[in-house]
RNA sequence: GGGCUGGUAGCUCAGAUGGUAGAUCGUCGCCUUGGCAUGGCGGAGGCCCCGGGUUCAAAUCCCGGUCAGUCCA
């Protein structure tokens, strides 16, 4: 089937030990993939040439461009800037995803190469520790993207590239394998050949031809791409033989760590150690003990010398390998926080935080990354530009993970102190999993603490994964697909925003879910979207009325939804309007509002981005009439004199008087002029997209409707700032006439706030702290009276006293608030004065107090007030010393003190 | 998007089953000493995050909000 093959002398063969199948120039039992073959390069490069990471670019680049492809830019890692289902792109071929593969937007060439970085998260453990995992990785590809029109090359010219190119850097092709598989990732699937050489995968051919559907079925697309992955961190390794993929990629970092560190290689544990784990199927900790184990077995050594050494340098591989994710990560504008994708960065952070503490460095993990970027930059001069911005991230992350650190510390030292108190012997389990859960504190803290303080603290292998099962109740939510047959529906306010009335013929009743909706040929009512509330208005025909309170649209398809809550109006008479000409209009001060606050959403990302930093990116909207808020990606609170600033800037683009340039760009165009950022406001779908330009200010795609010009959307004003999640601020504004009323509001509270003091506004601050403080001078000076009174009080009743069974018993009925006659009870006890104390008043408050000698005599003063409140209709109780109760029947006081002294 | 934890004096935190709001440090005053380190005694300092609810009674229980922290996808 594949001719080229047979061209190049490779047989179809199959696996003796797992069965696959594969082609190989020469005859051989094994696949040649781990773990059938062993990694036999290791101190044995399978190349003449040793090649650093960067001359594998460079030659990789070189080769292909020779074969006549052209090289592109990397894309951002941070995928979400073109696509809404991955935070990260994880292979090359995300970057195509979803546009290119679908045929909405040309590839930038075709055939194409590009190394793209590329960030899988998923065996983070393993990095640092099998020499081949990296959080961060290079991925080479030539990539063709074949319609039926261009046809450009697939299988054979494939492998025939792919052979030539092993060939090219010097490999011995008799040692390439083509093994036969299938890949999926990112939306699509096809057939694929992983070309193994000496036990370790270099690259991946994939010939994508269908879409992965969401029940899992695949669909055959009419694109079919050539998607192939170079790793261009393990062709690397195995042309060096390094012990480790780490020492062939970043040796100049890995360098400087061990000088800064002192600590050093041991080249024999690490190889040996490399070697092993290519073998094995690493998934938790277990596997990587079971890993250090087979490793000390093999060289002959304790499992705590093989720790002894191998620790310390992994820990330098994982530091090194991290910053270098991290560059990339913060470079390409993912701002740290506590959820998608800014917690994955958060993770990668502390980790290598992390491992910095675990080797004792004293250097900051600003003075690491400056290592790195020293590095880095040589080959990504993009990233240097993004220094400033990084260091900021990073000393800022550093200090708040300083302070959760120390919190946590102090959690579990509390938690280990009231758990010894309990008598409990062992950390258990879930207290474990609650402080990780809860605080973030890692069980290996928790160890460490509770051996500092003698207390035993057993951390399970399979820790994590008893952590993920506590969260495995997630409830997932499906859309529920809605199918339409309709023509697309002419969408009027883009071609004249002025339009309040339409004629339209009714095309169909559609019922959706138990809303009656109307389907027109065309219309001027805006339906929801982007953020923006949908018009509403009506419609009439033959001198009716009908009312439109919502328009959505269902693909390309507006459903009007029409108000059915009289009888007359019945589905039936709806049924007839189908085939009728009818004319609309749209409530225009609604429409015209919700524009100026969508063309105010606009200069405030753009103020926000001039004030805060190029890094400022819109992550979600929501317009309003009165009110509206955008979510701004930043990795602090924004000050209140930033938002003055904003909101000053916001309202000079509005007296600029700018006028809006919207045009209709095929997507290929528009990001072609624009670049990603056209999607600030979010992904939008579809081969055409609306461009909204505010001329030198800004640039969206955007389906909303605008007003002409800046000027025409009046003052704005922000009314304030919430922190949505951590590294997103939302800024509450509004526009035209609603920003007047915004300050008028605010201008009522002051005048009736300064009404209340009887000051002017301006004293007002001044005002309230000084009675703010008299008010807690007074409340503590009427505390202080009321114990003198009941002191006072107190001293006219001490004669009163009875004897009942040995105990010194007072009960009177006093003029005094509840306060006063605790205060009371328990002077008489606590001074020897009496026993027991029962006092009540005339508000139904009873208050009992019984001296230690009382106690002793069994007396329980706290049942004998329960009793003597429930007289009074009420209930009570309290402690042994000291109780209180009431109830509503306040004239039956007397009965209720003379219960209390039958009980004792 | 889904969880979890927390908000009490200037700081760090206690406050079992609802029942008189506490400790340490800091601060202020006095005492001890020739001075300092220190030691002793005493005082001030709390809208117990906000708003509802349950209850005779809420820092405590329930609901909502807010701020902060954290885990997972």
């Amino acid at each position: 089937m594949v001719e080229i093959f047979d061209k190049l002398g490779y047989k179809l063969q199959k696996c003796e030990t797992c069965g696959q199948e594969f082609y190989s120039q020469v005859d051989r039992k094994t696949c040649g993939d781990a773990p059938c073959d062993e990694y036999s390069f290791i101190g044995n490069p399978a190349t003449d040439k040793p090649y650093t990471l960067y001359e594998i670019h460079q030659v990789f680049r070189e080769f292909l461009e020779k074969e006549g492809h052209t090289h592109i830019s990397r894309y951002p890692i941070l995928a979400k800037r073109w696509r809404d289902d991955v935070f990260l792109v994880g292979a090359s071929i995300f970057c195509f995803q979803p546009w290119v593969t679908s045929g909405l937007v040309k590839p930038p060439a075709n055939p194409l190469e590009v190394a793209q970085p590329s960030v899988r998260l998923n065996d983070v453990d393993n990095v640092g520790r099998t020499g081949r995992h990296m959080t961060c990785f290079t991925m080479g590809s030539h990539t063709v993207i074949n319609t039926e029109e261009e046809f450009i090359y697939w299988e054979d010219e494939t492998i025939r590239l792919c052979h030539e190119f092993f060939k090219y850097i010097g490999m011995n092709t008799e040692e390439i394998s083509f093994i036969k598989s299938w890949w999926s990732g990112g939306g699509n699937e096809g057939p694929c050949y992983e070309v193994c050489v000496r036990g370790v995968e270099l690259a991946t051919l994939v010939f994508i031809q269908y879409e992965t559907l969401e029940d899992g079925s695949k669909k055959e697309i009419p694109i079919k791409v050539v998607d192939t992955g170079y790793g261009l961190e393990r062709i690397a390794w195995i042309t060096q033989g390094t012990p480790t993929a780490y020492d062939a990629c970043f040796a100049p970092v890995v360098n400087k760590l061990m000088e800064l560190t002192g600590v050093e290689l041991n080249s024999k544990i690490l190889s040996r150690n490399a070697e092993i784990a290519g073998m094995m199927d690493i998934e938790d900790i277990g596997d990587i003990k079971e890993l250090r184990q087979q490793v000390a077995n093999s060289l002959g050594i304790s499992l705590d010398e093989l720790l002894e050494f191998a620790e310390p340098m992994e820990a330098i591989y994982i530091i090194a390998d991290h910053t270098r994710c991290l560059a990339f990560m913060l470079a390409d504008g993912i701002i740290p926080s506590n959820v998608k994708e800014g917690y994955l960065a958060r993770l990668v952070l502390r980790r290598t935080i992390r491992f910095m503490k675990e080797l004792k460095m004293k250097e900051s993990l600003v003075d690491v990354m400056e290592i790195q970027l020293e590095f880095l930059t040589k080959f990504y001069p993009e990233i240097a530009e993004s220094k400033e911005h990084i260091m900021n991230i990073i000393s800022l992350e550093e200090e708040r993970y300083q302070t959760t650190i120390k919190k946590g510390r102090s959690i579990v030292s509390r938690l280990i102190k009231k758990l010894k108190k309990d008598n409990v012997k062992e950390m258990p389990l879930d207290k474990l999993i609650e402080v990780y859960d809860a605080n973030g504190i890692p069980p290996e803290t928790v160890e460490e603490i509770g051996k500092s303080m003698d207390f035993t603290v057993n951390v399970p292998d399979n820790f994590f994964t008893l952590v993920a099962n506590e969260h495995e109740k997630d409830t997932s939510n499906k859309k529920d697909s809605f199918s339409l047959d309709y023509p697309e529906t002419d969408l009027l306010f883009y071609k004249d925003f002025n339009q309040e009335e339409f004629q339209a013929e009714v095309l169909g009743l559609v019922k959706k879910d138990d809303n009656v909706t109307l389907v027109f040929d065309k219309t001027t009512f805006y339906p929801e979207g982007g953020g923006q509330p949908s018009d509403i208005g009506k419609i009439s025909y033959d001198g009716k009325d009908y009312e439109i309170e919502y328009a959505e649209k269902v693909n390309d398809v507006v459903l009007h939804h029409v108000v059915v809550d009289n009888d007359e109006l019945s589905e039936e008479v709806l049924n007839d309007l189908v085939g009728k000409k009818i004319s609309g209009v749209i409530d225009w001060d609604r429409r015209i509002t919700l524009a100026r606050h969508h063309s105010a959403t606009h200069l405030i990302v753009a103020a926000a981005k001039e004030v805060l930093g190029d890094h400022i990116w819109q992550a979600g909207a929501q317009k309003g009439l009165s009110r509206s808020r955008i979510d701004l990606s930043h990795y602090k609170r924004i000050s209140q004199s930033e938002i003055d600033e904003i909101e000053k800037l916001a309202n000079e683009f509005v007296m600029d008087n700018v006028e809006l340039d919207i045009q209709f760009h095929s997507r290929d165009e528009a990001e072609q002029l624009y670049g990603f950022r056209l999607y600030q406001g979010g992904i939008v779908p579809g081969k055409v997209i609306r461009v909204v330009k505010i001329p030198e200010i800004d640039v969206q795609a955007c389906a909303g409707t605008h007003i002409p010009r800046t000027g025409d959307i009046g003052p704005i004003k922000i009314n304030k700032t919430e922190r949505v999640q951590d590294g997103v601020e939302r800024i509450d504004f509004s526009a035209g006439l609603a920003a007047v009323e915004s300050i008028q509001n605010n201008n009522e509270i002051l005048s009736k706030s300064s009404n209340v003091f009887k000051v002017e506004a301006e004293q007002l601050p001044k005002t309230c702290d000084r009675f703010f403080s008299e008010w807690k001078a007074q409340k503590n000076e009427i505390d202080k009276l009321k114990s003198e009174i009941a002191s006072l009080k107190m001293s006219s009743l001490s004669d009163d006293i009875i004897e009942i069974n040995g105990l010194r018993v007072i009960k009177q009925l006093i003029e005094a608030d509840f306060k006063e006659l605790q205060k009371i009870a328990t002077d008489f006890t606590d001074n020897d004065k009496a026993d027991v104390a029962i006092v009540g008043n005339n508000d139904g408050k009873i208050v009992g107090a019984a001296s230690d000698k009382a106690i002793d005599s069994n007396v329980k003063i706290n049942d004998i007030i329960k009793q003597a409140a429930s007289v009074l209709g009420g209930g009570g109780g309290g402690r042994l010393t000291l109780a209180q109760g009431a109830g509503p029947n306040k004239d039956k006081m007397e009965d209720a003190l003379d219960e209390a002294i039958n009980l004792i």
